[in-house]
DNA sequence: CAGTGGTCTAGACCACTGG
DNA sequence: CAGTGGTCTAGACCACTGC
């Protein structure tokens, strides 16, 4: 916990201090990463309460308000909510206002949650060895084990997303088509719960397509329509990618909605 | 500037109470209004910088540590920018790493940057009178006159983005074609720096289509090439709308990218 | 070196929650 | 009512910039 790495006990060569920043690290970023490390650890799991902020400035010995920023910035990332009088709150994918969270599509009039819950239907879900491109998203090895997924998404009971999911076989080990096919919630909180992985952040990548035959057997539209393709990668904790997934989006009643700021 | 603005003063029926939230807003909010003002009224002006801390604290009688957070707030919505040692600024579209902030289509390898500068040519820039789908966008009533333009957008010689805007007339009286012609650079440094209008944030909803004969011909793709439709309103302070965009772009090179957190 | 933003502390008080 | 997060203050010191 020293406030000044590069301090006189730890002696740095003049081209070392040229080369790499002093890499001078605040208090709070420290604690950060002491907060960060008790939810990787799963000493806090998802939807718990974590120790109130002077609990947890007495354990690491710095005030309250190192502590208050530390959780600011995490809370920031979405990894923590506060609620006033309550206390802060691990992140979960298993409530009912923040479902959604990773999903941008939205009807072109109301919102998703007005068109009742989705319809999921698991088209799919088998072992796999990862091709070279899934092995490079999922930082793994080409040929080593993958689970593979595809299913639909309709929303009022109009078939809208089709999408294939790649996992890595080692943390999602004993995921079956059972698993999805009676879980009735949000696939990221079923993956909180039953495997121990929390999706924290995506990166994706939009194009407009043509859908081949099949593709357009299960969204039920007509050759020629174009489609949204979204493909995704999600990481948990650490940016390490857990899952690749490829969608596509029907646009033609819905669109794809991004704030910018 | 009260702490509590539902005080013995301001009598509150129960029914009042009871409906309406008690309102109840922190000092560091109220400072953060009143440095918006200072923003929108144009006290202080794009890439300038603002008083420090300490003199807009000893301005608004207030601590530091207040003023500091209602700059915080403003800070994480890139209205102001910090910079250690020199002051705080008002954010600019003018400067070279936040050129295009709103722009989210990247090279399917590198970024825009890597392309060199974009190509800007100017097709159209004509008066208009809104019609009622402009003027709901950009909060007038149908018939006001807007600006329409027309441009496409080149990197590294392929046509790339085929946009339409529409801007309101008042705000952008004197806007002609040999303006955007003869400016080089952003559109939004443009607006910054002659007609006193900041775009702070957007909304894009965004779909897949197809082109007609004359969209394929301005960005050179073939008939039932299938493009991204991204459609965007801009606002400047105080949400209010100033720029309705349609623009269509090539996914086939390039692709939309964009973060979840 | 003075002036800026950035960090850290300690303590007081307020707003919200639940028993 | 006690316990939580939220606000506000005052003061000390650190890191960075430019003269």
């Amino acid at each position: 916990m020293n406030t000044t790495p590069a301090s006189a006990e730890t002696p740095v060569s003049l081209s070392d201090a040229l080369a790499a920043t002093p890499a001078f690290s605040p208090l709070y970023q420290q604690i950060k990463g002491l907060i960060l490390q008790g939810l990787q650890s799963g000493e806090w799991k998802p939807g718990e309460v974590i120790p109130s902020e002077m609990e947890l400035a007495a354990r690491y010995r710095v005030s309250q308000g190192t502590v208050r920023k530390a959780i600011d910035e995490l809370a920031g990332e979405h990894l923590l909510v506060r609620r006033q009088g309550k206390g802060t709150f691990v992140a979960t994918h298993s409530e009912q206002h923040v479902q959604y969270r990773f999903l941008k599509l939205q009807p072109d009039s109301g919102d998703l949650t007005s068109e009742g819950p989705a319809q999921r239907e698991i088209i799919d879900c088998k072992r796999q060895r990862a091709s070279s491109e899934v092995a490079r998203a999922l930082a793994l090895r080409t040929g080593d084990a993958v689970l593979q997924v595809r299913r639909v998404l309709s929303f009022s009971g109009q078939p809208t997303i089709l999408e294939d999911l790649w996992l890595p076989g080692g943390p999602f080990k004993g995921l079956t088509a059972d698993h999805l096919t009676k879980y009735h919630g949000p696939m990221y909180a079923l993956f909180e719960t039953e495997f121990g992985v929390r999706m924290v952040r995506a990166e994706e990548k939009i194009r407009a397509v043509l859908p081949d035959a099949a593709q357009c057997q299960w969204l039920q539209v007509t050759p020629g329509t174009p489609l949204l393709s979204v493909e995704r990668v999600a990481y948990t904790y650490n940016d390490t990618p857990m899952e690749l997934r490829r969608g596509l989006y029907r646009t033609d009643t819905h669109h794809y909605h991004n704030h910018l700021s």
